[in-house]
DNA sequence: TTTGACTCTGTACTAAAGTACGGGGTTATA
DNA sequence: TATAACCCCGTACTTTAGTACAGAGTCAAA
Protein backbone atom coordinates (compact mmCIF):
# COMPACT_ATOMS: atom_id res chain seq x y z
CA UNK A 1 0.00 0.00 0.00
CA UNK A 2 1.07 3.70 -0.55
CA UNK A 3 2.72 5.39 2.18
CA UNK A 4 3.97 8.76 2.44
CA UNK A 5 6.84 10.84 4.07
CA UNK A 6 6.63 13.15 6.71
CA UNK A 7 6.96 15.71 4.25
CA UNK A 8 4.16 14.62 2.16
CA UNK A 9 1.66 13.81 5.16
CA UNK A 10 2.51 18.17 6.07
CA UNK A 11 2.55 19.05 2.52
CA UNK A 12 -0.93 16.93 1.90
CA UNK A 13 -2.67 18.30 5.62
CA UNK A 14 -1.39 21.65 5.46
CA UNK A 15 0.33 21.69 8.67
CA UNK A 16 4.18 22.21 9.25
CA UNK A 17 6.25 19.50 9.24
CA UNK A 18 7.47 19.42 12.44
CA UNK A 19 3.93 19.55 13.90
CA UNK A 20 3.70 16.05 12.54
CA UNK A 21 6.66 14.71 14.87
CA UNK A 22 5.04 16.86 17.64
CA UNK A 23 2.02 15.17 17.46
CA UNK A 24 3.76 11.91 17.67
CA UNK A 25 5.80 13.23 20.56
CA UNK A 26 2.26 14.02 22.01
CA UNK A 27 0.94 10.66 21.68
CA UNK A 28 -2.10 12.17 19.25
CA UNK A 29 -0.90 10.24 15.86
CA UNK A 30 0.52 6.56 16.49
CA UNK A 31 3.88 5.96 15.84
CA UNK A 32 4.17 4.79 12.25
CA UNK A 33 6.57 2.43 10.92
CA UNK A 34 9.74 3.02 9.63
CA UNK A 35 12.15 2.06 6.48
CA UNK A 36 15.27 0.86 7.73
CA UNK A 37 16.96 4.58 6.88
CA UNK A 38 14.53 5.81 10.06
CA UNK A 39 12.31 7.58 7.46
CA UNK A 40 8.53 7.09 8.28
CA UNK A 41 5.77 5.64 6.74
CA UNK A 42 2.73 6.90 7.42
CA UNK A 43 -0.66 5.25 5.85
CA UNK A 44 -3.35 7.34 4.46
CA UNK A 45 -5.21 7.01 7.56
CA UNK A 46 -3.33 9.50 9.02
CA UNK A 47 -4.12 12.47 6.54
CA UNK A 48 -7.72 11.75 8.01
CA UNK A 49 -6.19 12.06 11.57
CA UNK A 50 -4.40 15.05 11.66
CA UNK A 51 -7.93 17.07 9.44
CA UNK A 52 -9.67 15.04 12.48
CA UNK A 53 -7.50 17.16 15.28
CA UNK A 54 -7.26 20.11 13.06
CA UNK A 55 -10.96 20.31 12.92
CA UNK A 56 -11.64 19.49 16.73
CA UNK A 57 -9.09 22.26 17.28
CA UNK A 58 -11.21 24.51 15.69
CA UNK A 59 -14.16 23.56 17.43
CA UNK A 60 -11.96 24.90 20.62
CA UNK A 61 -10.97 21.24 21.94
CA UNK A 62 -7.35 21.20 23.43
CA UNK A 63 -5.11 18.62 22.24
CA UNK A 64 -5.76 16.62 25.50
CA UNK A 65 -8.96 16.79 24.92
CA UNK A 66 -8.63 15.50 21.42
CA UNK A 67 -6.35 12.80 22.76
CA UNK A 68 -9.47 11.49 24.62
CA UNK A 69 -11.64 11.68 21.78
CA UNK A 70 -9.23 10.02 19.67
CA UNK A 71 -8.80 7.31 22.49
CA UNK A 72 -12.27 6.98 22.03
CA UNK A 73 -11.91 6.64 18.33
CA UNK A 74 -9.76 4.05 18.47
CA UNK A 75 -11.45 2.21 21.48
CA UNK A 76 -9.11 2.48 24.12
CA UNK A 77 -10.71 2.91 27.52
CA UNK A 78 -13.41 0.94 29.12
CA UNK A 79 -17.07 0.71 27.48
CA UNK A 80 -18.51 2.57 30.66
CA UNK A 81 -15.40 5.12 30.52
CA UNK A 82 -16.20 5.91 26.71
CA UNK A 83 -20.04 6.11 27.96
CA UNK A 84 -19.70 8.62 30.31
CA UNK A 85 -17.03 10.79 28.35
CA UNK A 86 -19.38 10.67 25.36
CA UNK A 87 -22.14 12.13 27.73
CA UNK A 88 -20.10 15.15 29.07
CA UNK A 89 -18.75 15.90 25.71
CA UNK A 90 -22.18 16.04 24.61
CA UNK A 91 -23.61 18.49 27.48
CA UNK A 92 -20.04 20.35 26.72
CA UNK A 93 -21.30 20.96 22.73
CA UNK A 94 -25.06 21.76 23.67
CA UNK A 95 -23.59 24.55 25.82
CA UNK A 96 -21.39 25.94 23.27
CA UNK A 97 -23.90 25.72 20.25
CA UNK A 98 -26.69 27.51 22.49
CA UNK A 99 -23.61 30.17 23.58
CA UNK A 100 -22.29 30.15 19.83
CA UNK A 101 -26.78 30.93 18.87
CA UNK A 102 -26.62 33.75 21.70
CA UNK A 103 -23.79 35.47 19.68
CA UNK A 104 -24.73 34.70 16.44
CA UNK A 105 -28.26 36.19 17.23
CA UNK A 106 -26.34 39.07 18.92
CA UNK A 107 -24.19 39.84 15.68
CA UNK A 108 -26.98 39.81 13.06
CA UNK A 109 -28.86 42.45 15.22
CA UNK A 110 -26.01 44.34 14.33
CA UNK A 111 -25.37 43.41 11.34
CA UNK A 112 -29.42 44.93 10.58
CA UNK A 113 -28.85 47.89 13.01
CA UNK A 114 -25.77 48.62 10.40
CA UNK A 115 -27.75 48.56 7.03
CA UNK A 116 -30.47 51.06 8.37
CA UNK A 117 -27.63 53.47 9.50
CA UNK A 118 -28.56 53.69 12.66
CA UNK A 119 -26.29 54.70 15.43
CA UNK A 120 -25.01 52.01 17.40
CA UNK A 121 -25.75 53.53 21.69
CA UNK A 122 -25.76 50.49 23.80
CA UNK A 123 -24.14 47.46 22.40
CA UNK A 124 -26.31 44.45 23.37
CA UNK A 125 -23.53 42.19 22.92
CA UNK A 126 -21.75 41.88 26.38
CA UNK A 127 -25.35 41.78 28.02
CA UNK A 128 -26.14 38.59 25.69
CA UNK A 129 -23.12 36.18 26.84
CA UNK A 130 -22.03 38.17 30.49
CA UNK A 131 -24.64 36.23 32.61
CA UNK A 132 -23.46 34.63 35.24
CA UNK A 133 -24.31 30.82 34.87
CA UNK A 134 -22.76 27.71 36.51
CA UNK A 135 -19.23 27.12 35.64
CA UNK A 136 -18.82 23.54 33.50
CA UNK A 137 -15.42 22.92 34.27
CA UNK A 138 -14.20 19.46 33.69
CA UNK B 1 -22.18 54.30 42.95
CA UNK B 2 -20.56 51.54 44.66
CA UNK B 3 -17.50 50.37 43.50
CA UNK B 4 -14.97 46.97 43.39
CA UNK B 5 -11.31 46.57 44.30
CA UNK B 6 -9.61 44.54 41.85
CA UNK B 7 -9.44 41.67 44.36
CA UNK B 8 -13.46 41.70 44.87
CA UNK B 9 -13.56 41.76 41.09
CA UNK B 10 -12.00 39.09 40.79
CA UNK B 11 -13.69 36.70 43.73
CA UNK B 12 -16.64 38.33 41.84
CA UNK B 13 -16.37 36.65 38.68
CA UNK B 14 -13.79 33.85 39.45
CA UNK B 15 -10.60 34.78 37.85
CA UNK B 16 -6.86 35.09 39.34
CA UNK B 17 -6.55 38.91 40.40
CA UNK B 18 -3.51 38.84 38.06
CA UNK B 19 -6.07 38.43 35.32
CA UNK B 20 -7.79 41.06 35.93
CA UNK B 21 -4.47 42.55 35.55
CA UNK B 22 -3.46 41.30 32.53
CA UNK B 23 -6.50 42.00 30.81
CA UNK B 24 -5.89 45.53 31.95
CA UNK B 25 -2.65 45.80 29.98
CA UNK B 26 -3.85 44.02 27.27
CA UNK B 27 -6.58 46.41 26.70
CA UNK B 28 -9.74 43.90 27.04
CA UNK B 29 -11.15 46.09 29.86
CA UNK B 30 -10.32 50.21 30.12
CA UNK B 31 -8.16 51.42 32.57
CA UNK B 32 -10.35 51.87 35.92
CA UNK B 33 -10.50 55.32 37.95
CA UNK B 34 -8.06 55.08 40.88
CA UNK B 35 -8.14 56.38 44.77
CA UNK B 36 -5.49 58.76 45.30
CA UNK B 37 -3.85 55.76 46.99
CA UNK B 38 -3.28 54.44 43.43
CA UNK B 39 -6.15 51.50 44.23
CA UNK B 40 -8.39 50.43 41.02
CA UNK B 41 -12.01 51.24 41.37
CA UNK B 42 -13.72 49.42 39.20
CA UNK B 43 -17.58 49.69 38.33
CA UNK B 44 -20.45 46.96 38.64
CA UNK B 45 -20.16 46.96 34.60
CA UNK B 46 -16.86 45.47 34.38
CA UNK B 47 -18.29 42.60 36.36
CA UNK B 48 -20.53 41.64 33.06
CA UNK B 49 -17.21 42.32 30.87
CA UNK B 50 -15.25 39.82 32.63
CA UNK B 51 -17.51 36.94 32.58
CA UNK B 52 -18.09 38.37 28.40
CA UNK B 53 -14.71 37.45 27.97
CA UNK B 54 -14.89 34.22 29.92
CA UNK B 55 -17.62 32.58 28.19
CA UNK B 56 -16.37 33.87 24.76
CA UNK B 57 -13.21 32.51 25.42
CA UNK B 58 -15.08 29.11 26.23
CA UNK B 59 -16.65 29.28 22.56
CA UNK B 60 -13.24 29.71 21.17
CA UNK B 61 -11.98 32.68 20.69
CA UNK B 62 -8.68 33.89 21.40
CA UNK B 63 -8.14 37.40 23.41
CA UNK B 64 -7.23 39.30 20.18
CA UNK B 65 -11.22 38.00 18.89
CA UNK B 66 -12.83 38.98 21.72
CA UNK B 67 -11.18 42.50 21.81
CA UNK B 68 -12.10 43.03 18.07
CA UNK B 69 -15.51 42.20 19.61
CA UNK B 70 -15.90 43.89 22.33
CA UNK B 71 -14.40 46.62 20.41
CA UNK B 72 -18.02 46.40 18.11
CA UNK B 73 -19.43 46.30 21.57
CA UNK B 74 -17.92 49.50 22.48
CA UNK B 75 -19.06 51.36 19.10
CA UNK B 76 -15.21 51.60 18.44
CA UNK B 77 -14.40 51.51 14.91
CA UNK B 78 -16.27 52.91 11.86
CA UNK B 79 -19.50 50.81 11.00
CA UNK B 80 -18.81 49.36 7.68
CA UNK B 81 -16.19 47.47 9.52
CA UNK B 82 -18.51 46.07 11.97
CA UNK B 83 -20.77 45.12 9.68
CA UNK B 84 -17.90 43.31 8.03
CA UNK B 85 -16.79 41.75 10.95
CA UNK B 86 -19.86 41.27 12.58
CA UNK B 87 -20.45 39.22 8.84
CA UNK B 88 -17.09 37.20 8.98
CA UNK B 89 -17.97 36.63 12.96
CA UNK B 90 -21.55 35.03 11.50
CA UNK B 91 -19.67 33.16 8.87
CA UNK B 92 -17.33 31.52 11.41
CA UNK B 93 -19.80 31.10 14.01
CA UNK B 94 -22.41 28.59 11.63
CA UNK B 95 -19.03 26.66 10.67
CA UNK B 96 -18.23 26.07 14.16
CA UNK B 97 -21.98 25.26 14.89
CA UNK B 98 -22.09 22.64 11.95
CA UNK B 99 -18.92 21.22 13.11
CA UNK B 100 -20.33 20.76 16.72
CA UNK B 101 -23.80 19.30 15.21
CA UNK B 102 -21.35 16.46 13.40
CA UNK B 103 -19.81 15.88 16.84
CA UNK B 104 -22.53 15.55 18.89
CA UNK B 105 -24.34 13.25 16.61
CA UNK B 106 -21.26 10.54 16.30
CA UNK B 107 -20.90 11.01 20.20
CA UNK B 108 -24.68 10.13 20.84
CA UNK B 109 -24.40 7.01 18.20
CA UNK B 110 -21.54 5.68 20.26
CA UNK B 111 -23.69 6.27 23.45
CA UNK B 112 -26.05 4.36 21.84
CA UNK B 113 -23.96 1.54 20.78
CA UNK B 114 -22.31 1.50 24.28
CA UNK B 115 -25.56 0.88 25.54
CA UNK B 116 -26.48 -2.21 23.56
CA UNK B 117 -23.35 -3.26 24.87
CA UNK B 118 -21.85 -3.60 21.24
CA UNK B 119 -18.32 -3.56 20.74
CA UNK B 120 -17.04 -0.24 18.62
CA UNK B 121 -15.05 -1.92 15.69
CA UNK B 122 -14.97 1.23 12.98
CA UNK B 123 -15.15 4.22 15.07
CA UNK B 124 -16.94 6.50 13.21
CA UNK B 125 -15.45 9.84 15.03
CA UNK B 126 -12.80 10.47 12.84
CA UNK B 127 -14.49 9.55 9.69
CA UNK B 128 -16.97 12.06 10.60
CA UNK B 129 -14.88 15.18 11.21
CA UNK B 130 -11.62 14.83 9.05
CA UNK B 131 -12.96 15.42 5.42
CA UNK B 132 -10.62 18.13 4.23
CA UNK B 133 -12.85 21.19 3.67
CA UNK B 134 -11.29 24.97 2.37
CA UNK B 135 -9.79 26.51 5.59
CA UNK B 136 -11.45 29.12 6.78
CA UNK B 137 -8.53 31.23 8.24
CA UNK B 138 -9.12 34.88 8.72
C1' DT C 1 28.21 9.36 -8.60
C1' DT C 2 27.37 13.54 -7.11
C1' DT C 3 24.49 17.06 -5.63
C1' DG C 4 20.24 19.10 -4.07
C1' DA C 5 16.24 18.04 -1.63
C1' DC C 6 14.67 15.52 1.86
C1' DT C 7 14.65 13.18 6.62
C1' DC C 8 16.47 12.04 11.19
C1' DT C 9 17.25 13.43 16.37
C1' DG C 10 17.67 16.49 20.01
C1' DT C 11 17.51 20.89 21.76
C1' DA C 12 16.08 25.50 21.89
C1' DC C 13 13.03 29.14 20.83
C1' DT C 14 8.33 31.51 20.27
C1' DA C 15 3.55 33.40 21.21
C1' DA C 16 -0.55 33.36 23.89
C1' DA C 17 -2.65 33.39 28.18
C1' DG C 18 -2.03 33.55 32.22
C1' DT C 19 0.44 33.00 37.40
C1' DA C 20 3.67 33.86 40.90
C1' DC C 21 6.66 36.67 43.49
C1' DG C 22 9.15 40.31 45.90
C1' DG C 23 9.37 44.64 47.95
C1' DG C 24 6.78 48.15 49.18
C1' DG C 25 2.47 51.15 50.33
C1' DT C 26 -2.74 51.11 52.14
C1' DT C 27 -6.97 49.96 54.79
C1' DA C 28 -9.92 48.09 58.12
C1' DT C 29 -10.50 46.37 62.55
C1' DA C 30 -9.23 44.72 67.25
C1' DT D 1 -2.08 52.27 66.81
C1' DA D 2 -0.66 48.06 65.39
C1' DT D 3 -1.18 44.34 62.51
C1' DA D 4 -3.38 41.30 59.24
C1' DA D 5 -5.20 41.51 54.92
C1' DC D 6 -5.21 43.84 50.92
C1' DC D 7 -3.31 46.47 46.79
C1' DC D 8 0.48 48.50 43.85
C1' DC D 9 4.22 47.68 40.18
C1' DG D 10 7.58 45.28 37.67
C1' DT D 11 9.56 41.21 36.51
C1' DA D 12 9.94 36.44 35.98
C1' DC D 13 8.02 31.96 35.52
C1' DT D 14 4.59 28.35 33.47
C1' DT D 15 1.85 25.79 30.13
C1' DT D 16 0.18 24.84 25.58
C1' DA D 17 0.94 24.33 20.95
C1' DG D 18 3.78 24.60 18.09
C1' DT D 19 8.52 26.30 15.15
C1' DA D 20 13.28 26.66 14.19
C1' DC D 21 17.77 25.00 13.94
C1' DA D 22 22.05 22.31 13.80
C1' DG D 23 24.53 18.51 12.49
C1' DA D 24 24.26 14.22 10.42
C1' DG D 25 22.33 10.64 7.35
C1' DT D 26 19.30 9.28 2.97
C1' DC D 27 17.17 9.44 -1.62
C1' DA D 28 16.55 10.44 -6.46
C1' DA D 29 17.57 12.31 -10.75
C1' DA D 30 20.93 14.32 -13.89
Amino acid sequence: MKTLTTGQLAKETGVNIETIRYYERCGLIPEPPRKVSGYRKFSPKYIERIFFIKRAQALGFTLKEIFDLLAVADGKPACKNIRKFAEDKVADIETRMHDLQKMKMVLKDLIKKCLGKRKISECPIIESLSQKRNRHKE
